[in-house]
RNA sequence: GCGGGUGUAGCUCAGUCGGUUAGAGCGCCAGGUUGUGGCCCUGGAGGCCGGGAGUUCAAGUCUCCUCACUCGCCCCA
C-alpha cells in the first residue's frame, strides 16, 4: 500500500458518516430553535488574522499553523479555529447591521500542525457558536445552556462545566504582575514549563497539572480579587441567570483559556472518558476581537466543540443517536429474466421513499436471502420465473417469517402501504 | 517539539530458544436439495509479518534507522 491519509488526518466511511450526521442534524436544530444562522467561512483565511488574533506568542500561531503562500505569494493559513474567520466575515459583510446581537454558529474542519493524540487530529472539526453585539450576561449563559442541551440530548451527560471570569485585559495585566511578582521568589522551584509559562504566559501557571506546582501556587493571590467591578459583576449575572436554568458548574479559579482574545467569562466543558484530552468544547468572551480584526468595538461571546471529542464520548456512553442506514425491503432475482423487472420493482420502491436494495451478479438465492438478512431489511421480495409468469411476487416478512403473494402491478405501492399500516412493533409480537 | 508502548489476513490477536510450506477466531466467498435468511457442518480466497538496512548458514523473531498508530508532556476541541 503506497498512499497513506496524512499523519493526523483519518477518513470517515460509511459505516460511521451517519453518526456525523446525526450529531450534526441534532446541532443545526439546537441552533435554529434559538435563533443561530448558520455560516460558511473558508477554509483558509490570510494568516495576519490569526497572528493578530490569536496571539503571536501562543502555541497555535507560533508553531501549530499550516501556512503557505499561493501562487501570487499571498501568505495564507488554514485555519486552526473559527472565531477569527466568522468575525472577520461579520465586520466584511456588515453582517450586525441586521441587528445585534448577530447569532451565527459554523460547523466545519480546522487544521492545526500537532502532534497526534488520544482526542487530537491535524484535521479535526468543530461545532461553533458566536454571538456578537452583546455584553449581556444572559447571552453568555444562553451560550452555555445551549452547548449543554446539546450535549444533553445527543446523550453525552453526564459531564462536567468549569466556569471562570478573566476579566478585561487592563484587570489581568494588573493581576499578572501581582502573580508573577508572588511566585518569582520560588520561582527555581517550579516546574520546567512554568518557568517558561512565567515568561510567555503566566496565567497558565495556575492550570499545571504538576502537584508540586500545585502547592507552590496555593497561595497565590486570585484573579476573582483582581476582577473589575464590572467585569465581577457580569461574572455574577452569568452564574445567577446559569443557576436560574438549573444548570450545575463549577467555579475553577484557575480555569485559563489558550487564546489571548478571551476576556470575562471562560468556561469549559470536560468529560473523563477523554484521557488527557477531556475537554469536549471551551468558549468564552472576546470583547475586544472584533476592534482587532477592524471592526466597531463590539463585545462577543462563543463557544467551539470537538466532534471527534464528542464521538468519543458518546461512544463511551453507548448513546443513541441517529440511525444506520439499512434497506426496508431487499429484492431477490432469480434468473435472467428477473434481472430487470427486479430493478424496475425496487426503483419503484425507491420512488415512493422505501428504502429498497438488491443483490447483484446472478447469485444463488440462498446467498441473496442471506445478504437480505443480514442487510436488517424488514421485507424480501421474490421474483423468479414462477412470479413472472403468474404476474405476482412473493413477499417475504423477514421479521414475522410469513410470506404471501402479490400482484406485481401494483407490488410497490401495496409494500409501502403494508410497511406504513403494521408497525414493527407488531410484527415482532406476532 | 520531548518521553513510553505497539505494528503479523478486512477485524481482534497467537506465533516457543532465531529453524522448513506463517496460524486461530470473526468476517468474506462457495457448497451441504431443485427457489427460501438467522443455527450448524465442509471447503476456499485472502499476508512484502509497516518500510529500509544490518547480524546470521538461517530473521515474523535479534540490532539500528524510518514511518504509522497509541499513551503521556506541552498545548488545545
Amino acid at each position: 500500500m503506497h498512499y497513506k491519509a496524512p499523519r493526523g488526518t483519518k477518513d470517515i466511511l460509511p459505516s460511521e458518516t451517519w453518526r456525523w450526521q446525526a450529531v450534526e442534524h441534532k446541532f443545526r436544530e439546537v441552533c435554529r430553535l434559538a435563533g443561530f444562522g448558520e455560516i460558511r467561512t473558508p477554509t483558509f483565511e490570510e494568516t495576519e488574522l490569526f497572528t493578530r488574533s490569536i496571539g503571536e506568542v501562543t502555541d497555535v500561531v507560533s508553531k501549530e499553523m499550516y501556512s503557505f503562500q499561493d501562487r501570487s505569494g499571498r501568505d495564507l493559513t488554514l485555519r486552526p479555529e473559527g472565531t477569527a474567520p466568522v468575525v472577520r466575515a461579520w465586520v466584511e459583510n456588515n453582517i450586525g447591521a441586521h441587528g445585534l446581537p448577530s447569532k451565527l454558529f459554523y460547523i466545519g474542519s480546522m487544521y492545526r500542525y500537532e502532534r497526534p493524540q488520544a482526542g487530537r487530529y491535524r484535521q479535526f472539526d468543530q461545532f461553533g457558536l458566536e454571538a456578537i453585539g452583546s455584553d449581556d450576561p444572559t447571552l453568555d449563559a444562553e451560550v452555555i445552556a445551549l452547548t449543554a442541551r446539546f450535549l444533553e440530548q445527543t446523550g453525552a451527560a453526564p459531564f462536567a462545566i468549569r466556569l471562570n471570569s478573566v476579566g478585561t485585559v487592563d484587570s489581568r495585566t494588573l493581576y499578572v504582575e501581582a502573580l508573577k511578582g508572588s511566585v518569582e521568589p520560588y520561582l527555581q522551584k517550579l516546574c520546567g514549563s512554568c518557568q517558561t509559562r512565567y515568561e510567555k504566559n503566566p496565567l497558565r501557571m495556575l492550570d499545571c497539572k504538576n502537584p508540586e506546582c500545585r502547592a507552590l501556587t496555593e497561595n497565590v493571590p486570585r484573579l476573582q480579587d483582581y476582577l473589575d467591578e464590572e467585569s465581577a459583576l457580569h461574572f455574577q449575572r452569568v452564574r445567577e441567570a446559569l443557576d436560574a436554568l438549573g444548570l450545575s458548574y463549577e467555579i475553577d479559579p484557575r480555569l485559563v483559556r489558550g487564546f489571548d482574545y478571551y476576556t470575562r467569562t471562560a468556561f469549559e466543558f470536560t468529560d473523563q472518558a477523554l484521557g488527557a484530552q477531556d475537554a469536549i468544547c471551551g468558549g468564552g468572551r472576546y470583547d475586544n476581537l472584533v476592534e482587532e480584526i477592524g471592526g466597531p468595538a463590539t463585545p462577543a461571546v462563543g463557544m467551539a466543540m470537538g466532534v471527534e471529542r464528542l464521538l468519543t464520548v458518546l461512544d463511551s456512553r453507548s448513546a443513541k443517536i441517529g440511525v444506520r442506514p439499512h434497506p426496508v425491503v431487499f429484492v431477490v432475482r432469480l434468473g435472467e429474466k428477473a434481472q430487470v423487472p427486479g430493478l424496475a420493482l425496487a426503483a419503484r420502491l425507491q420512488e415512493l421513499g422505501v428504502p429498497a436494495e438488491m443483490d447483484y451478479g446472478g447469485k444463488s438465492m440462498k446467498a441473496q436471502m442471506k445478504r437480505a438478512d443480514k442487510s436488517g431489511a424488514r421485507l424480501a421480495l421474490l421474483l423468479g420465473d414462477d412470479e413472472l409468469a403468474s404476474g405476482q411476487v412473493s413477499a417475504r416478512d423477514l421479521i414475522a417469517q410469513h410470506q404471501w403473494r402479490l400482484p406485481l402491478q401494483n407490488c410497490a405501492e401495496m409494500i409501502q402501504d403494508y410497511l406504513s399500516t403494521s408497525e414493527s412493533g407488531e410484527i415482532e409480537a406476532a
